[in-house]
DNA sequence: TGCATTCACCAAATAAACTTGATCAGTCGC
DNA sequence: GCGACTGATCAAGTTTATTTGGTGAATGCA
């Protein structure tokens, strides 16, 4: 799934799916709950969530293919960090279909 | 895990990440438009999404599980439609963890 | 009652996601 | 250069999610 890059407003289906699987694991919550705050570098997010390397960077990954996280490197670090635009982007996809379901069209003609 | 029931704004991780796997599939999005206009029964959406009656049936109760579709039953027919209350709490949750992303606490401390 | 329709559920098969352990490239201090 | 350290990646194994085809309960019409 195509991740959302300078993406704006209006989210197709596709990039909000893929936004809402990168969300969905426990484990990636979590270390968006540790990136809530500021970046942090790799090995910093290893030890305080108590996960081995290569399924840390997988989740990192994940979440980086989807437009979620960004990352840059300094010296031997990896720092990684929310892109703000994934949280705007899904927010409003999200704030859209809830209006289309206030808006109830077919239920009114009962 | 758990659905959200009659829970309010502040969302466990927990649900929320229930929530978000039952948004994060492409069938279950179009599932989703076709309900946010007004319920819908089964045999409605079996035949406008052209999916297998048992196909279908395994998705919906996903999304019901987590709490993001209600449904009643009328004679024959289920109907099955959208609980705003789902919508609404996730765009809390996720409202909450852009406004955390907002306020950077560690990053100005560098 | 007999039968068609709607839909949930189940078991088996398949597909996708995730974890693990190992390897490799890049960076840095010595 | 050498060795330690940080992270990405890969293959294999494991787990979880999804699909398929079939069965059965409930409803309602004739």
């Amino acid at each position: 799934m195509p991740s959302i890059e300078a993406t704006q407003h209006p989210l197709s289906a596709t990039q909000a799916c893929s936004l809402l699987k990168a969300l969905s694991d426990p484990l990636r919550l979590q270390v968006l709950d540790q990136l809530s705050t500021g970046e942090r570098c790799v090995c910093d997010l290893t030890s305080s969530l108590a996960l081995s390397q290569s399924r840390l960077s997988f989740h990192l990954k994940v979440m980086k293919e989807a437009g979620l996280l960004s990352d840059r490197q300094s010296g031997r670090w990896v720092y990684y960090r929310i892109r703000p635009q994934a949280l705007d982007a899904l927010q409003g996809w999200l704030k859209e279909l809830t209006h289309s379901c206030e808006t109830p069209a077919s239920s009114c003609a009962e």
